[in-house]
Parts: C-alpha cells; sequence; structure tokens
RNA sequence: GCCCGGGUGGUGGAAUGGCAGACACGGCGCACUCAAAAUGCGCUGCUCUUCGGAGCGUGCGGGUUCAAGUCCCGCCCCGGGCACCA
C-alpha cells in the first residue's frame, strides 16, 4: 500500500516530525472521535415528544432542519468512491447547521429489499435476510468510518419487521381509500361506502358494469363497485409478463425495445390481474405542486413530461348502423374539418366489431397489404407488429406502415365517410388508442397519407410558400365554415363548445402516466396485508394482524419460464408455502378460511414513506407521531408545503422513486396522518465521480491501478492502452474504494477531496494523484496550531493584528457562503487562503487564539475528526460539534484602502489607491491625478466616465 | 427528432454585467541537505518582446452595453432525459 510522503520512506529515524499529521497518526485520531461521538450520542437528534424527547429543552429554541440521503441498497459489493459524495455533502451542510444554530435532524438506513439478495439466495439457499443483514454491517462499517454525523438511533432497514409491518399499515390505508375528484382529494371507502347507501353518490364512471341501482346490487357485486374506487385495486390488465424472470414488471422497467431491463429478456404484453396504484388520479397535483417545490427545472420538467399531462376534446366518429361510435382524443379538435382518415390502434377492441367483410372494387390497392379480404389483412397486419415489436423497433421508425379495415366513420361536423385504418404508430395505450387523421396539421399523419395516397386538407393557412409538409404553426382557420379566419385557440373553443352542444364530444384531459402496477412475483419484499375470500374478492388483514411476516420457503426463486413462453401464469414464491398460504381469520364474522395474496410489493414501496420513519423509527403504535412529524415536516410558512429541508441524490431518480414517494405523501396527507403535502421540500441531485479506465488494442480492460503515465502517454505492462472515463467499479477494473483511501490518507482527507473536486451538483474525474492537495492542507493547518517536533500547541495569546483579522473575517463570510450554497470547493478555498496566510505571516509560530480557533471551527464541518483534535489540544472539554459558527464582523469585511483599476476605453492602463467607499468624483479625481492616466488623457476628448465606487472607473474617449 | 444541462489554462475548478483564471493538482526554479525525502518560497493562459512592455484570449459567428465567461440571436460539440403521446 502506498505511504509515500506519509511516512519516513528510507527507516532512518526522525525523517519525519514526531507529530506530523500523517496517515496513522488521522486513522488514530478518526476513529477516537468517532467512538466518543457514538458513547457520546453528539449527532442524536431530539424529538418534541416520545422516546426520543430527551435534551429537546437545549434545542427548544432553535430552527429544526431535516437533512437526507437517498439510502443506499446494501449490496455485497461495498462502496467505491463514488458512493458517499453525496452522504459526505450532506455531513458537511449538516454539521454546518448545527453549528450555525440549528436543530439538525441526519438519519441514514437501507433501501434493503430487492432482487441481488434475492438472486444469491436462490443461488445459494442463503435466506435473503442473512445475506442483507451481513451486508448492512459491512456498508454501516465504511459509511461510519467517513465520519458522517447520523443519528445511529434511527437507522431504519425496510426489511426490518418494525419497518415492514408500517409499510403495510400505510398500504392498506391506500387500499381503503378513493379519490373524490370533486373535492379532489383521496377519503376514506367508508364515506364512499355510506353516501352511495344513502344515495346521495352515484357510482364513478366504469365502476358499475350492470348500471343496476345501488339497492338492486346483492353485496358481492355492491363490494365490486367499491373495490373499483379505491385508489389501490385489482385489475385484469395487459401487463409485461417476464417469462424469463418470472415476473412481471412496470412499464418503467421495460427497455424501448420491448426487454427487461434487468436481464434483457423478452417481455410480453399479456393480461393478468395484478395490485394497481391510482397515481393517475394525482396527476393534476403531482404537476400543479412542483411550482411549490425547490427542485432543479430539469427534474421538474422531467415529472412533468413523464406525466404528460395534454388538454384536448374527445370527438365521437359514429360508424355504422348498430356498431357504437369511435372515440378519438385530439389535441387540435379545430383542425376536425381537415380529417380525412380515421387510424386505430391495431389491438383496439372495436376493430373486430368494425372490419369488413369484403374490399370495395376499387380499393387501392396500397391499403389491403395485400390480403384478399379486410379480415386477412387485419390479422395479417396484427402478426407482423407482434413481430416486430420483440425486433429492434429502430429500423421501421421512421416508415409508417397499416391497412384499411374495410368500414368508414362518419366526421360529425361534415358527415363526410373517411376510411378507418389501423396502424402502429396509434398506440393503445396512451389517450383512447384511436386518432382522426389530420395529415395538414400533422406530420406524422402526412406521412402516412403520402404513403397511402390519402387526401390532404389544409384547415389553417400556412405562410406563403410553405409546401410538402404538414403545418403545425397558428394561423387563421381555412376551409373549416364556422371556423374560418379564427387563430388556433379562439377556433378550438368554438368546435368543442359546437361538440358539446350537439352531443359528439366534450372537453378532456389525457395524460401519459398510467396506473403504476404494484405486484411483483418476488420473495424478498413486503408481503401484502391482503387476504381473498370465497368470492376471491380482497380483504384487508386487520390492524392487529400485523404485520404480515414474510414466510419462510423452501425456494426463493419464483418459476420462471422459457424466455418466450408467454403463455404460463406466473407462480410466486410465496405460494411455495402452502401452510401460509391460506389462513383462518375472524374478519367480524366469525373464524373461516382465506387464500392470502402471494404476490409481494415492489422494491419501491419502503422509499416511499421512509423519510417519516426516521423521525419517530421506534413507534409502535404509528408509522410516526403527528406531533413529531409536524415538528420536522411541518409547513414553516403560509403555503408552504412542508417536508425534508434538503433531500441529496442521484439523478437516475428523478421520475420513479420521487413521483410514487410524493404520491403516497399526499395521500396520507389527504387522510390527515401527516401535515406535509410534499415529501421532499427541496432536492439537490448530486453528481457522479467517475474514474479512468484503460482499455488495451484487443478493447479489453485493463487493472487501472497497473497503468503507468509518461509524457501523457499511458501504459499497462509496456503496452500502450487507451484511457476513458467511466462508471468506477469491477467491470471497468477501476475500483477505488473508501477503505483504501482511507488507509493512505485518512477520511478526513477523503472528505475534503471529495468536496473540493467542485460543486456538489457536479459530476468530476477522480484524480487519485490530486488527492495530497487536500492533504497537505490538513498538513498545514496541523502545523499551524501545533509544533510538528513537540506536540505542544503554538499558539499565542497576544492579540492578532488588523490585517490578520480582515483575512479571517473575510474568510468566514466566504465559507459561510460556500457552505450554504453547497459550494463547498469555494469553502475549501477560502480555508486554504487563511491558512496561507497564517504560515507566511506568522512563520515562527505564534498565531494568535483568537485566529487559529475560528480556523479550527471553520475546518469542523469538512474535517471534523481533526477539527476537534486541535479544538481539544487547544483546551476545550466538549466535542466542538455544536460549538456556534464563527460569525463575520461587517466592519472587518470592507478595507480602509482599496486598489481600483482605471480604465480608459475598457481597458485597464492603471491601478489608484483610494479610500473605501469614495464618491465617483472622488474617484474621477484621483484618477485623473494618476500620472499614467493624465499623460493618456492629455489632449485626448473624454466622452463619458463611468465611475463605480470601490469598482473600477472607465474614461471613455473618442 | 424533441426537451434539459454544460463547453473557462496541461488538469479539477473560481468569478452580484465591473481587473478572467481564486484555490488546488501537475510542471519549472530556488532555499534547506553530502544527497534525497519532507518543508518553505518564487514562477507557471497563449504569442511576440528591445525584458519597459505589447497583442490575443472563457466552443464558433453576430448583437446589446462605457464594460460580456456572465445578457440576446444563430450555429458547433459533449453529457443526460424522452422518443410515433394524437
Amino acid at each position: 500500500m502506498g505511504d509515500q510522503a506519509t511516512e519516513p520512506t528510507n527507516g532512518r529515524e526522525g525523517a519525519i516530525p514526531p507529530h506530523r499529521y500523517t496517515a496513522s497518526l488521522a486513522a488514530e485520531i478518526e476513529t477516537r472521535w468517532q467512538d466518543r461521538w457514538e458513547r457520546e450520542g453528539t449527532f442524536r437528534a431530539p424529538n418534541p415528544t416520545g422516546p426520543f424527547a430527551e435534551g429537546f429543552d437545549r434545542v427548544a429554541d432553535r430552527p429544526k432542519l431535516y437533512v437526507m440521503d437517498m439510502f443506499p441498497y446494501p449490496s455485497g459489493a461495498g462502496l467505491h468512491v463514488g458512493h458517499p459524495l453525496g452522504y459526505i455533502g450532506t455531513d458537511v451542510f449538516s454539521r454546518y447547521m448545527r453549528m450555525a444554530g440549528h436543530n439538525v435532524l441526519h438519519p441514514l438506513g437501507y433501501d434493503a429489499f430487492g432482487l441481488p439478495a434475492e438472486q444469491y439466495a436462490v443461488q445459494t439457499g442463503t435466506h435473503p435476510r442473512v445475506t442483507t443483514e451481513a451486508n448492512i454491517e459491512i456498508i454501516s462499517r465504511q459509511l461510519r468510518r467517513l465520519g458522517l454525523g447520523h443519528d445511529d438511533r434511527r437507522s431504519v432497514a425496510t426489511t426490518d419487521v418494525g419497518f415492514y409491518r408500517w409499510t403495510q399499515w400505510i398500504f392498506l390505508q391506500i387500499f381503503e381509500s378513493w379519490y373524490d375528484t370533486d373535492a379532489g382529494r383521496a377519503r376514506p371507502i367508508s364515506e364512499l361506502e355510506a353516501e352511495l347507501a344513502a344515495g346521495t353518490r352515484r357510482p364513478a364512471e366504469g365502476t358499475n358494469p350492470s348500471g343496476r341501482a345501488w339497492s338492486d346490487l346483492d353485496d358481492v357485486e355492491r363490494r365490486k363497485v367499491v373495490d373499483a374506487h379505491r385508489l389501490a385495486y385489482l385489475h385484469e390488465a395487459p401487463v409485461n409478463w417476464c417469462p424469463g424472470l418470472g415476473t412481471v414488471l412496470a412499464n418503467e422497467e421495460v427497455t424501448a425495445d420491448g426487454r427487461s431491463e434487468r436481464g434483457n429478456f423478452p417481455v410480453f404484453r399479456r393480461p393478468l390481474k395484478q395490485w394497481m396504484m391510482r397515481i393517475t388520479a394525482y396527476a393534476d397535483r403531482l404537476i400543479d405542486d412542483l411550482q411549490l417545490l425547490d427542485w432543479s427545472d430539469s427534474i421538474k420538467l422531467m415529472q412533468r413530461n413523464w406525466i404528460g399531462r395534454s388538454e384536448g376534446a374527445e370527438v365521437r366518429f359514429a360508424t355504422g348502423a348498430d356498431s357504437e361510435p369511435i372515440v378519438v382524443f385530439t389535441t387540435r379538435p379545430d383542425t376536425l374539418f381537415g380529417a380525412t382518415y380515421m387510424v386505430l390502434a391495431p389491438e383496439h377492441p372495436l376493430v373486430d366489431e368494425l372490419v369488413g367483410v369484403d374490399w370495395e372494387d376499387d380499393v387501392d390497392p396500397r391499403w389491403t397489404g395485400g390480403a384478399a379480404t379486410p379480415i386477412d389483412a387485419v390479422s395479417a397486419y396484427r402478426e407482423k407488429i407482434g413481430r416486430t415489436s420483440e425486433l429492434d423497433r429502430q429500423a421501421t421508425d421512421r416508415e409508417k406502415t397499416g391497412v384499411f379495415i374495410g368500414s368508414y366513420a362518419i366526421n360529425p361536423v361534415n358527415e363526410e365517410p373517411i376510411p378507418i385504418f389501423i396502424a402502429d404508430y396509434v398506440l393503445m395505450g396512451y389517450g383512447t388508442g384511436a386518432i382522426m387523421a389530420v395529415p395538414g396539421q400533422d406530420q406524422r399523419d402526412w406521412d402516412f397519407a403520402e404513403a397511402f395516397g390519402l387526401p390532404i386538407v389544409r384547415t389553417v393557412q400556412p405562410p406563403d410558400g410553405w409546401e410538402g409538409q404538414a403545418y403545425i404553426g397558428d394561423g387563421p382557420a381555412i376551409a373549416s365554415q364556422m371556423l374560418d379566419g379564427l387563430p388556433i385557440v379562439e377556433a378550438k373553443a368554438a368546435i368543442t363548445d359546437w361538440l358539446e352542444e350537439h352531443g359528439v364530444g366534450r372537453r378532456t384531459v389525457t395524460y401519459k402516466l398510467r396506473d403504476w402496477l404494484f405486484s411483483r412475483q418476488r420473495y424478498w419484499g413486503e408481503p401484502f396485508p391482503i387476504v381473498y375470500d370465497e368470492h376471491g374478492l380482497p380483504l384487508a388483514v386487520p390492524d392487529a394482524e400485523l404485520p404480515v411476516l414474510l414466510p419462510e420457503v423452501e425456494d426463493y426463486s419464483p418459476r420462471t419460464f422459457e424466455i418466450d413462453d408467454n403463455t404460463s401464469d406466473p407462480e410466486p414464491p410465496l405460494g411455495r408455502n402452502e401452510s401460509w398460504a391460506t389462513v383462518t381469520l375472524d374478519l367480524g364474522d366469525g373464524p373461516k378460511e382465506y387464500r392470502r395474496e402471494l404476490n409481494t410489493m415492489p422494491n419501491w414501496a419502503g422509499s416511499c414513506w421512509y423519510e417519516l420513519r426516521y423521525l419517530d423509527p421506534t413507534n409502535e403504535d404509528a408509522f410516526v407521531d403527528p406531533e413529531v412529524e409536524r415538528y420536522w415536516m411541518g409547513p414553516q410558512f403560509e403555503g408552504d408545503c412542508g417536508g425534508v429541508d434538503l433531500y441529496v441524490g442521484g439523478m437516475e431518480h428523478a421520475v420513479l422513486h420521487l413521483l410514487y414517494a410524493r404520491f403516497w405523501h399526499k395521500v396520507l396527507f389527504d387522510l390527515g396522518h401527516v401535515s406535509s403535502s410534499e415529501p421532499f421540500r427541496r432536492l439537490v441531485n448530486q453528481g457522479y465521480i467517475q474514474a479512468a479506465a484503460y482499455t488495451d488494442e484487443r478493447g479489453f480492460h485493463v487493472q487501472a491501478s497497473e497503468v503507468v503515465e509518461r509524457d501523457g502517454e499511458f501504459f499497462h505492462d509496456g503496452k500502450p492502452v487507451r484511457r476513458e472515463f467511466g462508471k468506477i467499479g469491477k467491470s471497468l477494473k477501476n475500483m477505488i474504494t473508501p477503505d483504501d483511501m482511507i488507509a493512505e490518507f485518512g477520511a478526513d482527507t477523503l472528505r475534503l477531496y471529495e468536496m473540493f473536486t467542485g460543486p456538489l451538483e457536479q459530476s468530476r474525474p477522480w484524480e487519485t494523484k490530486a488527492v495530497v492537495g487536500v492533504f497537505r492542507l490538513l498538513q498545514r493547518i496541523w502545523r499551524t496550531v501545533l509544533d510538528e517536533d513537540t506536540g505542544e500547541i503554538r499558539v499565542a495569546d497576544a492579540p492578532a493584528d488588523e490585517q490578520t483579522r480582515r483575512v479571517l473575517h473575510k474568510a468566514i463570510a466566504a465559507v459561510r457562503e460556500g457552505m450554504e450554497t453547497l459550494r463547498f470547493n469555494v469553502s475549501i478555498a477560502r480555508i486554504t487562503e487563511l491558512n496561507n496566510h497564517l504560515t507566511n505571516h506568522f512563520a515562527d509560530g505564534g498565531v494568535p487564539r483568537e485566529i487559529a480557533e475560528p480556523l479550527v471551527l471553520l475546518l469542523a464541518p469538512l474535517a471534523p475528526h481533526a477539527a476537534e483534535e486541535l479544538w481539544s489540544r487547544l483546551g476545550h472539554e466538549g466535542s466542538l460539534a455544536w460549538e456556534p459558527f464563527p460569525e463575520a464582523e461587517p466592519v472587518l469585511l470592507v478595507d480602509d484602502d482599496i486598489e481600483v483599476p482605471v480604465q480608459i476605453n475598457g481597458k485597464v492602463k492603471a491601478r489608484i489607491h483610494v479610500a473605501s467607499g469614495l464618491d465617483a468624483a472622488g474617484l474621477e479625481a484621483a484618477a485623473r491625478a494618476e500620472a499614467t492616466v493624465a499623460e493618456l488623457l492629455a489632449g485626448a476628448t473624454v466622452r463619458k466616465v463611468i465611475a463605480v465606487p470601490d469598482k473600477l472607473i472607465n474614461f471613455v474617449v473618442g
């Protein structure tokens, strides 16, 4: 292990002063302070009430601050140096804010359910809990060694029975509620039942297929109606069935070319009964409340795009005498007069009903796909796209395909018959799965119309010379009867009114967001607190029966199938324990036998609410005490959504985790369980650390640690290799662990290095040889305070000179600003400047105590161990974690005399020294008096003088 | 294709519209040393230079302004997201 520069290199006694700050001294200091912090509970944040209330008096008058990281998955590989970047950032911020007078809560737990432990269990038979706990042990030791000041009492794991018990409870809250669109919020399902029974409310559209009155329905029918309202509901819907994994996947887990993100197996769309979460009910609120959040615009935009709200109209197109009309969704109802054909998604349910028997005599040959009859054409086309969806879609992306189905629809505005096609550019999953095609104003429709020889009618006047493509811009309506001359916005309003008056359409909104598929055929997840009765209908397991514990099973795997077998049904592993799968319960009508739900919840469930459990992790009566939640997360001002004050994590969770967590939080808010309407008020996405990886001539990665650099070229084993930057890890053979860096330099140096390489949000390359820079900074600060030979402090009690005071206070102001804006790199630079001044100014020691002590405190959030040690050597008893952070005195931030550049036509020609605050006139006089300036201005015409006090003066001459 | 970020020395990066390159790495030089290491100090954007200095410089081209890395318009390149969304 390289210990160059830190230890004697030749074994000679005394080559290194005995009290120098070295890696081994750092290790001794760091482990000692880590033990002491743990022993003294230094970072325990008191709650206002409950079991953690001890010590609250001390902080009661402080503002609260809740700082959180996206918690890690405890993988067996351990951490590399990229993982802790965000954790160090939040730790520095938390330590700073504590010293700046806040009651800071900074916990970290583990997102411990998930596939890797389960797959390991499948291979080895080791229970996932054993693997998970061992991995948590390893990672928590690694994290502790970094000196992260977490409240150790609150380190929950989603796999703890005491945690997932409440995950199940929250699931039941969601199950036991429905979304009242009139009230715009979730309400308990019991209130719905009461209103239905009282006749004050009718079942929502689509929830009562029989259409009979509530009073005429039997109990089972009524339950089905109620179940169809629930926010967690069973739905027989096309799902992404992945036989290779033996499980169903969420849309988000399927790649664009129809394969599983994990494993890259084929995925099939097929109907299955699965648990769904009605996140779409919250679509508008999830969009609208983004404006309350202090998140980056890019993340907000990604969420908005994901939800994909679009306003438009539904239009009904009549088809034939007995067939029901085709409903299309359009954002451009104003172009209805230009609808010259219609396209249905190939799997649209009306296709089979509408398909014609024979082609007309004069049918365009391009329309038939070469088939003898419309029925043949439809089935051939469906088969064709069924095949191509599994192949890469890229190739077919450009050209439009489809077939005529041999029948017509009637355009409601002009009674014109228009041909109906099926084509794969219309998706069943969006809108109504059917469109009116307006080639004049839509490029995709234009392309299709060109390919199939369909008429193109422009209904918006394009600019002069616009030819050969659709025109989607604004302009007056043409060829549209009563709409003619209207701009798009007015035409939309007019035609939508007309459609509504004539009963052939209405205003509507659609979303890209789908309801969330919540069932997984896995073992290592939360069991659903649900049983099924003899009707096959779901019932909640009563609170008293929670938690529903994961049963022991002999085999942890779901049954997997041939990767292209799309006919078998999922068989979850929980079904392998027969005695568990059936349970006798008394649900109010005597003991009866029920069948348990065998699926488990997806990995996201625990992370949807863990920010709440940290607050009150030992509570057995509630998922969180309401008073504790209000204290840490409640709104802080009128109109505030409340929530965690700072949440730091990777960009990869921009959509899924952050959307799901917001959804759950809003349900809990609606039901009155939390006072905050959003979970995370402020979000920061930390960057990534990338490291150099090297490939040889064959393109194989070589061990990065064995590569040497000569004159900008890189060699491995004497042969040249190519450098690239990529993710740290085993696959690129460029693994760098925090353990290695701590051994070589110490944890404080690692922390400083990661913070110094750039602002928290920015990605940066790892450069081990640059780490020595911040290591030297710590050595120099050490030397500022202590004598390296004797170990005695070398500070003086004499007062500091004016200049040194000014340097200190400017540093304080700048360090604070860097801390508050999470630009720790700037804070470190200012500390370096201060220390450089001290080494220059007090070369023989004797740095005034009034300077040395603030210097140590400025360093404390960044390099806490070294700072604690120096603080105690300076004679202080307790930890400095609760010492007040130095404050800058405003008078000392302004110099008496300052240097001001004098520009002539924007070029600096001279510098003058003037009293700070000197006004424009004084500045001009002083500048004109300067010899060079006077010379240059002699004989020139000064057209204008811009004098900015304390900044510069500019003479514009002509 | 569309939507977000971002392009500043050899490198990581600083800079409320007001002296571009703070701080650090690397490099060069000096002191200390028999020598090296360590430490300390100095220099280090590019080009020219009579060694005084001069010119050019924040991806490229325009513009606004007394003044632009920063604001506006149009391009180029890199990173990320979405992808037939009606």
